[in-house]
DNA sequence: CGCGTCATTGATGTGCATCAAGTGGTGTGG
DNA sequence: CCACACCACTTGATGCACATCAATGACGCG
């Protein structure tokens, strides 16, 4: 996820260390795309980075940091749609109706990189890797969440807390992070509310995960002791 | 939903009755995107449109049908991932792994037009509200595979069931059928899949509605007799 | 220390799944 | 034209997974 480089004015696609996670394009493509990134943004564990009903202007690559994106029910109470990390964009809910649906809180202090949504539109028009990239960006969202949808549909309570730490830990290792070590930056009742599933249920999940000696639980540090049969609690799926 | 014009060679998006809700664009927009629509093609009830694994090339606009989205699990069941009427694009799955990831098969005679990947990428750098509709499409997709995850994580069988109903009715009625009738063209199986429910379960949901006088229902037949009551089983999501 | 937040654990209740039987409509063949 | 089979669906009985209610524990902080 790399060190915190607060208010930094360098804006480098081209040398950064999430290139390829973020964007990944040519040399070439990128010497024509400097100015997509307009500022980088620093936001505070706590902190809003997008509030339902904002106007849509701009999506946000995640430099660094870990955010809860969430609806707010007409009920009060809110709903985890998901949680994204460093190399992941946050902000494609907007593009329909000009606003924002979601709300995105950080969850660990954070960096951002601004890019203009109509700069995109028009890098995209002179590099079509570039419009391609938002088109696998967003199919891909849309693979993310189908495959959500059928992890509530078919999943009982184990096997969904499987494939969240499963899938967790497999982001996290793609960032360079040990695939058997993490930490959880959400709560026990904010991971209920992604699983459809009430916090007592997810304690009840991992005791179970524990006492089949799958997992190694300290609060919030999970060790995942026996990846494979983590692994085949999620069902394959497609 | 239009009579069936099979195998017409003349394409003409900017006179077609579904243009608004497949591709509102303005009529100087459409004369230069004329060619992006290269054939038509029909589709019997029971053939596929769509197969996993199958390259993706195009994307099809519904001109008249209704087809069933779903996946084969690695156990051979389908799981069923929404349902497609006209004015409305099937393919978007395949734009990550430029492979198809769903089937497609329509439930009724159906037509589509064919709109190939590279042609919508090169006529979007022409026309920018083309880019944009894209991306709306995509959005869309998004938002409603987001709002199924809410649905299928926090409502029970009845309210699952009446959303489903009540988006089916909308849809209908969007395109000029009535919004208290309608005919199902899936079985309550379908249903079931695509609601998380066994197909018992739905059909006590559809006992439980007429119970109380919200529906009444012949086989697939559909008439809703309370509107609001159906309305406000949709507990407010968003 | 006392309080708040987060998490775990236990006891009980409920909604849906499962198992099982039966209905009604449709199609087929004698 | 009826007997039979088949399919989609309905209805009932029972079991189980998760929700709910309630109590307690662990940690951090003013």
């Amino acid at each position: 996820m790399g060190p915190l480089n607060p208010n930094t004015s360098i804006i480098d696609c081209a040398n950064c260390n999430l290139r390829d996670l973020c964007l990944p394009l040519s040399k070439d493509d990128f010497e024509r795309i400097d100015t997509l990134v307009t500022a980088r943004r620093t936001v505070k564990r706590g902190d809003l980075l997008l509030r339902n009903g904002a106007i849509f202007n701009n999506l946000f690559a995640i430099r660094s940091g870990f955010f809860k994106i969430y609806l707010t029910l007409a009920s009060g109470q809110e709903q985890v749609i998901g949680f994204q990390m460093s190399g992941e964009i946050i902000g494609l809910d907007g593009l329909e109706s000009d606003q924002h649906v979601h709300n995105a809180v950080a969850l660990e202090d954070a960096e951002v990189c601004v890019l203009p949504y109509d700069r995109i539109g028009e890098l995209s028009r002179e590099v079509p890797a570039l419009q391609r990239h938002v088109h696998v960006l967003m199919s891909r969202e849309l693979v993310r969440t189908q495959n959500m949808m059928l992890l509530l549909g078919t999943q009982n309570a184990e096997e969904r807390l499987a494939a969240f730490l499963l899938n967790l830990s497999q982001r996290f290792h793609e960032r360079g992070y040990s695939q058997s070590e993490l930490v959880l930056r959400m709560t026990r009742e904010e991971i209920g509310s992604y699983l459809g599933l009430k916090i007592e249920t997810v304690s009840r999940a991992f005791t179970k995960l524990v006492a089949s000696g799958i997992l190694d639980v300290r609060h919030r540090d999970i060790h995942i002791l026996n990846p494979e049969a983590l692994g085949a609690l999620v069902k394959s799926q497609i």
